[in-house]
DNA sequence: TATGGATTGTATGTTTGTGCAACATATCGG
DNA sequence: CCGATATGTTGCACAAACATACAATCCATA
């Protein structure tokens, strides 16, 4: 499975790969004892309790005090052992979105839980860049104690924007930004020893989605948020899977064929607008708004209906052609938008099934619950995954007595 | 970049670790002195040269004899280091290719050069999964010299069929077979030590295409194959995407829209019989033959040139489609029919920017040149990396002592 | 031609981290 | 109360990389 190295090992990097994956395992299983992790680490037990004795005097792990009425079902007979937790407070992981009309910062902590949320108007259009960025890092920190502050390791940043690897945004139409170093940009303002990362704010928020859910998803999740726009992300084995120039799963502008006409692209088919178009021809006298085209649609009002049935088969088309080309086997759905697919979800199975071969594996369909929200959720968590990755700057500073 | 660590390192594990990324920076780079070698890997000279050591007593590397006139161009001040490379004829790695019509074998060596192959006649359709098994072996190991036959490290088969992540085939219409456990049936007739490895042919076509370019290249890889069928494969920074269940690139069946009537799969548009049904009812008197119909395409004869501009149109809305969903920035065409390519590149390159959006990013699309023996050269090419991982069989033993 | 500068390869001792084995500890069952 | 079993901890050995020093080998220059 892993692509040969071209990084070596020093004597001091064996420690900062183990306790790396001991906090990993930590995360992903909640509670363990030492011989847990000795166990799932395939390492010795004198060694996996080297190791916490360390992490632990770091703070970031500590032993559970309200050890539980021993574990869930299972009795074994001896010794048994002392739970192991991360210590959520430990540190914190600040995440941001630049919206065209809003702007939401999101503080995670160690265990990629939310701790505190903000949301305020804003708008994108009007204000340039330096500004924007100002108003991003204050929203995330100013309510923060000065506590947390220090505690900050991760800053990440998410705007509807094509951005480069080093998270530059090359161009961004709904801000008119082009070829701004926006994560260079931030980090010049933040403590030098804070991680900055910038994203675009589709693959944010498809690799949140897929990290709340806990245990890393080892396979191809494909998200979808549907709004005005539709944009897309795609996260591969629990990594965000970028493409070549960061664009990988922005299939709003796929092209679908029509009945009849030229092709028009996805976002012109299953957006809010031309949903809402579609439904405001159809509902001459009222309002036409998202909640009351849902209503109709439950109460299967038949012009309603036969919109919402164009809609499934719009959607279904895309996700069977995009399935062809990744193979994913999970499809997530966000956005407004998609409190719509509930209403004809065996509808959109059913013509998957149909474009498919028969044989042809259909991803399991889900909706994104929007507690998390939005994008600066995923901006934090990609943070939250890099400080428990061997980039994380616990080392660093460390490795920094000899490294050039 | 990474992905957190689920594995630990041990003591051992470190040696492991450099050992393999020595080994792999020498398969890049061709020839590197120890202390090129010390500071691609960021270690110590001294470090490096004790990996050198148990490498070449290994026998998988061994100083540069015939050291060239100086290095090309740069006269550096200093000792010359002593350049080091791989021994090719250490190790051998096999690949078979099952077929419709043939099967044939190809034998690699540690430079993953193709030392030699064979080509026979075979009738998939006819012979069962036991006597191929058969033939596979024979044909790769027959002429194998008894010394090269304990060299070989890795076998590999490729075959028309769907597989899943273990080597077994789920369903194989061309060749009849279904649910065969392909890869252990090889490896219950093979030495218990070699590693075998079975993937889909497009799949395994695709990784040699790009394995063979040398220095792995980082970023994302579009490989289609033209003949009767049309398949595919993607290569994600030099490793195999199989997708969630291993169809992944498999764009043969993606729907194009057509300008009347329904729409097609894109194999039913570029494939090769399409072609030649077209150009058979153009050619009214002469036989439909690729050769004919490319060389008519090259004198611009007018029907000739109008089917090559539909299929030029094909191709480039079947690639911006799928660069729009995994953002490739290298296409690699392969199969006889990607010969037309060249004649018409200009055209599909002009379609692909007109579909795209300005800005979109596109691709680099260039011709698989095909001395490189077919899928069968991809699947040996997948145990040569494989080997030069961590998963390497020469690990595999040390760590046994205390595995479950 | 000899010397200095620069770079490579090797040999020394030190540091770090893991594995192993033994021991104390804690719980269950009889 | 005792054996069985599993956990956490401790002392020791080994492996591997680092730092440093030294010999070797080239270029440039006086």
């Amino acid at each position: 499975m892993n692509a040969p190295a071209s990084i070596a090992s020093s004597p001091r990097r064996i420690r900062q790969t183990n306790e790396v994956a001991a906090l990993w395992a930590l995360y992903q299983d909640g509670r363990l004892s030492r011989a847990d992790l000795a166990r799932r680490l395939r390492l010795n037990r004198s060694s996996s309790g080297h190791i916490v004795a360390g992490l632990t005097e770091d703070g970031l792990v500590r032993e559970v005090v309200d050890n539980p009425a021993v574990a869930p079902g299972q009795v074994r007979a001896g010794r048994p052992g002392i739970m192991l937790e991360l210590v959520p407070e430990a540190v914190t992981f600040l995440g941001v979105e630049i919206g065209v009309e809003h702007i939401s910062a999101v503080e995670i902590d160690l265990k990629a839980r939310i701790v505190s949320s903000v949301t305020e108007p804003f708008d994108g259009r009007a204000a340039d860049v330096s500004t924007a960025v100002a108003r991003a890092i204050g929203l995330a920190f100013d309510h923060l104690s000065e506590d947390r502050r220090t505690r900050c390791e991760g800053f990440g940043i998410s705007t509807p924007s094509h951005m480069d690897r080093n998270g530059s945004v090359r161009l961004a139409p709904l801000l008119g930004w082009r070829d701004v170093p926006l994560a260079d940009l931030v980090r010049s303002r933040l403590p030098s020893q804070i991680p900055v990362m910038a994203e675009n704010d589709a693959n944010a928020l498809a690799f949140g989605a897929t990290y709340g859910i806990g245990a890393a998803h080892a396979g191809v999740t494909l998200f979808l948020v549907m709004e005005t726009g539709v944009g897309g992300g795609i996260v591969i084995d629990g990594r965000l899977f970028r493409g070549a120039s960061g664009l990988a799963g922005e299939i709003g502008h796929l092209h679908l064929p029509t009945e009849s006409g030229p092709s028009r692209t996805l976002e012109q088919l299953v957006g809010l607008e031309p949903l809402m178009a579609a439904y405001a021809a159809v509902s001459a006298g009222r309002e036409a708004r998202l909640d009351l085209f849902l209503a109709d649609v439950q109460d299967r009002v038949p012009a309603a209906v036969s919109i919402a049935e164009d809609w499934a088969r719009c959607l279904a088309y895309a996700l069977a052609q995009t399935c062809r080309i990744i193979d994913a086997d999970r499809v997530v759905l966000g956005g407004s938008v998609s409190a719509l697919y509930p209403l004809v979800a065996a509808r959109v199975t059913a013509h998957i099934q149909m474009i498919q071969e028969p044989g042809f594996p259909v991803p399991a369909i889900s909706l994104h619950d929007n507690t998390s929200f939005g994008s600066a959720f995923g901006a934090a968590c990609m943070l939250h995954q890099r400080y428990l990755s061997l980039e994380s700057h616990r080392f660093s500073d460390d490795a920094a007595t000899s490294a050039g």
